[in-house]
DNA sequence: GCCGAATAATACCAATAAAATACCAATAGC
DNA sequence: GCTATTGGTATTTTATTGGTATTATTCGGC
């Protein structure tokens, strides 16, 4: 079996790393298929040749094996053996979700800083009081900052709080939501708005774009487990350089593949 | 690894200022996750590997980390790590599923009426066949449609099919996944970009504004659960006019995560 | 100078995962 | 049917992980 053979040659390849051995060879199994040294409805040696062969215990094998069903890309039948899956596309193990900012940006291979615009305690506005339910004799914390990725401005967010919730905007690390956790103030749920507008002159300045270039604008509303409002924040995108991926799903796909 | 040894050298970097061990690690951290360094459910080095790496006490990390830990980006595990908590956010509502335009205007309490713009077969575009895995020889059913809210023009719809699943466009009714599911081609997973523009002249006569003023772009690729892609469908939404509104759920702190 | 709180270190406890061993159960081929 | 071969499972050992109690040190305020 050349295929078998081409598998374990690549184990031996990767078996300096420090990795988990089961690791490690699912890794190399999984290449295999994807390079198609073995394609579908193809059998894979069986548990006892890889353990033989690898010279590790068969349960290993098992647990590398049984991920990559669990992962859609084997069959197994008991008494069998075990198979590459026939061709279906890869499940995807991501539910539906949206990809935050830092997210996004690392995976696009992107560095990310940000600058600080303000970080203070206000009067709050008309708006801020409806929303965060302060009355006008309280004070509002708002910390906004300029996101950048490779040296391209790319949002302006804009956050707003009660100051009893954040007595000290300045002591505001890399992430809100870590200072207010911190002080047990966690938000469990939020209500996000997502819309299009047409950039002012000084956020277009930020943004180092002309005005009235089309911007995301995404107003989220969090509240803690109690319900009550903790934070309010707007924030503007760069339209023409970046965007929103959301990937949605309906129902789970049948598992059942019977030959 | 390589993400591990960056949190050290940050570590390295910022330990000259007179601040208590513990904070300097813990803002190291902190930024190595937030500029995406170590992604959500990625785990940490082990508290000992980086006491030993820091030249630190066990204690003195744990501190650090666990006032992440309180903060929610981190998570624990007893026996098995410490991993960057997933990101927060979680789509919910109305992103979370494939509803059509009519069913989220009527959930608004809007009438909805659509004035037809397009329907027809056509010899598909380069980026159809890309998309849509056509030859040259295949035609593409294109759907494209003017949504209308309380006689206000909303929308452009402009969708593009294999003529396969599609083989008569003037057939579709009010709904275009009505008609695909009784032909058994119900796409179950979509992919959803949304990003801003500058309206055209062309689609900004049709939407009732000036040109050049912002709208809300949304691209969507769907699939059948064969992993086909059997829709392209590019839509433009006024940006005055409406907005994408997503309930999040955050996650909370004791919340399974499983690499 | 004294006290207390924040900081840091030491030593030990407990949960989990990785891996191995031994055995059970289904299937294919005769 | 029988039998060799396949995947399936239960149990245990060991190393590694986080968790905790206890103690020493430093620093700031009185």
């Amino acid at each position: 079996m050349s295929a078998a053979d081409q598998i374990f040659a690549m184990l031996k390849e990767s078996s300096q790393s420090g990795a988990p051995l089961y690791l490690q060879l699912r890794k190399s199994i999984e290449e295999a298929v994807n390079r198609g040294l073995i394609g579908p409805g193809d059998a894979l040696p069986s548990e006892r040749d890889i353990a033989s062969k690898a010279d590790i215990s068969r349960v290993t094998v098992r647990k590398a094996v049984q991920d990559l069903v669990k992962g859609g890309i084997l069959v197994q039948r008991h008494g069998s053996g075990t198979f590459v899956a026939p061709r279906m596309e890869r499940v995807e193990q991501s539910l539906s979700r949206l990809t935050s900012f830092t997210e996004d940006m690392a995976r696009r291979g992107m560095t990310v800083r940000s600058v600080w615009l303000d970080r203070g305690l206000y009067a709050p506005s008309p708006e801020e009081m409806m929303v965060l339910g302060l009355s006008s004799t309280e004070l509002v914390a708002r910390v906004a900052r300029l996101r950048i990725a490779n040296d391209t401005p790319l949002a302006i967010e804009r956050a707003s709080l009660s100051a009893s919730v954040l007595p000290d905007p300045e002591a505001v690390g890399s992430s809100l939501y870590a200072a207010l956790g911190m002080t047990g103030n966690r938000p469990v749920r939020a209500v996000q708005r997502i819309s299009a507008t047409n950039l002012g002159d000084a956020d277009a300045r930020l943004l180092e774009v002309p005005p009235g270039v089309a911007g995301l604008q995404i107003e989220r509303i969090s509240y803690l487990a109690s319900g009550k409002v903790i934070e309010f924040t707007r924030s503007v995108y760069r339209g023409d350089a970046y965007d929103f991926v959301a990937e949605l799903r309906l129902t789970e796909p049948g598992e059942e593949i019977r030959p």
